[in-house]
DNA sequence: ATGCCAGTATTTTACTGA
């Protein structure tokens, strides 16, 4: 099995550009964040043409999830119980594999914009009650992924030019310590399974030729429970769609399981 | 310190993103 995630940045103007790479790229399941679309909105018979099932979480203008999949994914769980948010960020579902059923979440967690701004304290109560319905999912479902824009660069590793990011939103110590959190949940980076011999970027600014440059940051990820981690066989990214015509900012990172 | 670029909504800019 496969699993992927992909920031499309806005999903009306990049579909053509999903379903290339999904038609190229087969995957169990696709991750997609910022659909930018209204519930109503989804051009769900796209990607049944292609043959894949689709579950979403929509809102106009921003943040949207969703998950496309060749099997219809079960339980669906938009948004996380508890967290009164009227922003799209996450929606989950469950797939039947050869190990027993694996949980699937697609999660856009907020950006924080500034250290000073609201916004920086609603990501992190953000990452708490992601972190706290987390664990009961694990004990529901021990076979688990979250794949995501998580907008943290885990370590200076995950940053092209550490001095000077410093101290800013996606590095500052407490969102890594948000992060870190997750981490001991029993969840793993699946990037860092393995061996790699690039840094794994999967986000460059649309300015100042950033991707030209690879000064980009590593803020997409796969997690994999602890009962999933054996079963990882691969994770890697996928930067050629960074280089089509009117890309998104964001490119596919990519997990393979032994299932 | 700011805009650089891109998308959206409304518009002749503002907001957000990362």
């Amino acid at each position: 099995m496969k699993f992927a995630t992909w920031n499309v940045n806005s999903l009306r103007v990049r579909l053509p550009q999903v379903l290339d790479w999904l038609e190229t790229h087969p995957v169990d399941v696709l991750c997609l964040q910022e659909l930018k679309l209204p519930q109503d909105k989804f051009p769900l018979d796209a990607f049944k043409e292609l043959g894949y099932q689709a579950q979403w979480a929509g809102q106009p203008t921003y943040n949207g999830v969703a998950l496309i999949s060749k099997t219809e994914g079960t339980e669906v769980q938009r948004n996380i119980p508890g967290f009164e948010d009227h922003q799209q960020r996450l929606i989950a579902a469950t797939y039947p594999s050869s190990a027993g059923p694996i949980r699937v979440i697609s999660a856009y967690c907020p950006n924080g914009q500034d250290l000073d701004s609201d916004k920086y304290i609603y990501k992190l109560n953000w990452f708490a009650a992601l972190h706290d319905w987390l664990q009961e999912q694990l004990e529901q479902y021990p076979l688990l992924a979250i794949l995501g824009d998580y907008n943290v660069a885990p370590t200076d590793l995950d940053v092209h030019d550490p001095k000077k990011w410093e101290g800013k939103v996606h590095v500052s110590a407490p969102e890594r310590a948000a992060w870190q959190k997750l981490i001991d949940l029993g969840l793993h980076d699946a990037y860092r399974l393995f061996d790699q011999d690039s840094p794994g970027f999967s986000w460059w600014d649309y300015r100042r030729g950033a991707f030209r440059r690879d000064a980009g940051l590593r803020i997409d990820h796969a997690l994999v429970s602890n009962a999933l981690k054996p079963h990882s066989q691969a994770c890697y990214v996928d930067k050629d769609p960074r280089s089509n015509e009117q890309p998104s900012d964001h490119t596919p990172v990519i997990v393979q399981f032994n299932l």
